[in-house]
DNA sequence: CTGAAAGCGCTTACAG
DNA sequence: CTGAAAGCGCTTACAG
């Protein structure tokens, strides 16, 4: 009746079945090429179920030098919906294969290394890459390191590929397919994550380039309609006029099509536009919204079968293909 | 030059700095009540900093009892926008405390405790209520609990309440104050967080009653653009007509008012919209839309707080006190 | 088939 | 001011 009680150990177990905890520990790891005879196997059993027994993930950790956990490490950007979905997702699968999620925030050019050093995941994701030393530093403590990368460039061992420079380009291409050869960008104007879109920006600038078209005219805008609004000025007024624009995300995609509205003007007409993340909202617009989808739950699922199978030994180079982002066509565009 | 090295310790350290694992520990943990001359102290500092040591956090945990985690505990629901947002930020907010925030769903019914059991955390947050003996094992456990309580019912000690079904009751307030008297109800056509919705309606009905209006009209959606379309019709030609409609969230607020523009109808002249979670889309359609801010930064913020206060020993009766949900008037109402 | 014992890497009474 | 030693709760070679 003491205020904190003491915890159940597999000693408990192992009295109230009377067998040693060796025997509790084999029980409830069915360790292999260990032979356990039936009877005892219940006695044990019973006796967890008796006693509510868990057994504590910390000391488990220490002797086997690893958690049952995977580490997520991001940069510290804010979260958007599509990471949510992705992380979410992540989560979910992880856990059904027996491995918790444990995320964390990096700020730019800090090292990953002292997270694993401290938590002693698994295996540790990042998203972004991983500077080589650092990794090394990681694989040596017998971790595995899954990146989830934002370019296309490279395509590592281990790696999935998020690509917003890809991204980018689709968004350039398809409104180029429909005819508009003089683009606009509208990007947050935020530097928080400036780098994180700067990876989009430069995908499409790189596209129409190879289409030989000029430069896309990047606009910084704040999420509103005011902002839109201006933004929208500027494009359809500039000679030769813009005609097509692509946005940050379907809420900027939105807001430009709100700027657009109360310009007395509408999309695709006066205007095309395309987001990013086939956020549902985009069903609901008028016009609705062209977009691109991440497949934030398919990548999530591919980044768990990655780790999963590195940590049973099997060899990750199944037939799984996460999908690459694709247009959404809608009616903006 | 062997695959998996040898981790760093906290002897290694005590050697290279001449000095015992002892008082290692009691630098970099700033023990109270050991002096320990600052010769010594940058000693140990240097070498830590040297051989790049990070204490291993099971090992640690393994000799406190716990972990400096904070378990948040929610229901296997969808993870909601909102939802997502508090998220980000308790994670944020704990991390600045020196606390991780580590996440797990359970199952209707299902006990906390041996999640508790599991990962010994410093401190365990549960979304909706927590069984009293559920409770009582954690808290003999040493864990202190706090609950994001999902109804305004209880106001119990260590809570904080995101009521749903004051949200349902907000909604169906600023409708009947605009000379909205017979309501409608938009909800998902997913029994798999039915429990969660159901807060909602159960206040909008309670309202409804203690307002003299009949009970609303509640129709499952699913999120199209036809459903919702249905679903206005089905209102605007009931008699005496629906006039005002509460919608489960923005994004089916935002269906709705969709909905009503294939009809050649429009909000708030046909019907009334009013949505719940202040999406940013919301700002964007047209007409924009009226909708609840569930404020989930500051909740996470007090939850934070509350969760910090109580390790530290503090009482947590500080005057601070998480915002209640607030409508957000725009023109769709 | 079973168990005594070592040891993972920390923290902390305790003795000096 | 400092350190030797115990012990947190597991797993796993090893001996029987």
């Amino acid at each position: 009746l003491t205020d904190a009680r003491r915890r159940v150990t597999a000693l408990d177990v192992a009295r109230a079945a009377g067998v040693s905890k060796t025997t509790v520990s084999y029980v409830l790891n069915d360790t292999p090429h260990q032979t356990i005879p039936d009877e005892t196997r219940q006695r044990v059993l019973a006796a967890v179920q008796e006693l509510s027994y868990i057994p504590m993930s910390a000391a488990r950790a220490l002797r086997r030098g690893h958690n049952d956990t995977v580490l997520l490490v991001m940069p510290d950007w804010p979260l958007a919906r599509v990471l949510a979905l992705l992380l979410d997702a992540l989560a979910i699968e992880l856990e059904s294969r027996g491995l918790s999620l444990m995320i964390r925030r990096h700020q730019p050019g800090q090292r990953i290394s002292p997270m694993c050093q401290e938590l002693a995941p698994a295996a540790v994701i990042a998203v972004g890459d991983v500077e080589e030393e650092d990794q090394r530093v990681i694989r040596e403590a017998g971790i595995f390191v899954a990146a989830a990368l934002l370019t296309s460039d490279s395509s590592a061992q281990g790696a999935v590929a998020i690509p917003q420079d890809v991204i980018g380009a689709l968004q350039v291409q398809h409104l180029a397919v429909r005819g508009h050869h003089r683009l606009g960008y509208a990007v947050p104007a935020s530097d928080r994550f400036a780098a994180f879109f700067a990876l989009r920006v430069d995908g499409a600038r790189r596209a129409c380039r190879d289409l030989g078209l000029s430069e896309p005219d990047v606009v910084e805008l704040d999420l509103t309609v005011e902002a839109a609004s201006a933004a929208v000025r500027r494009w359809v007024e500039s000679s030769p006029p813009v005609t097509g624009v692509v946005a940050y995300n379907d809420e900027f995609a939105g807001a430009l099509l709100a700027g657009l509205r109360t310009l007395g003007k509408s999309a695709p007409a006066d205007l095309a536009v395309i987001g990013v993340d086939n956020d549902p909202h985009g069903r609901f617009t008028a016009p609705s919204l062209t977009t691109i989808d991440q497949h934030p739950q398919e990548v999530a699922r591919h980044l768990a079968e990655l780790v999963a199978s590195s940590l049973t030994g099997e060899s990750a180079f199944g037939p799984l293909r996460a999908p690459g982002p694709s247009v959404i066509v809608r009616q903006s565009s």
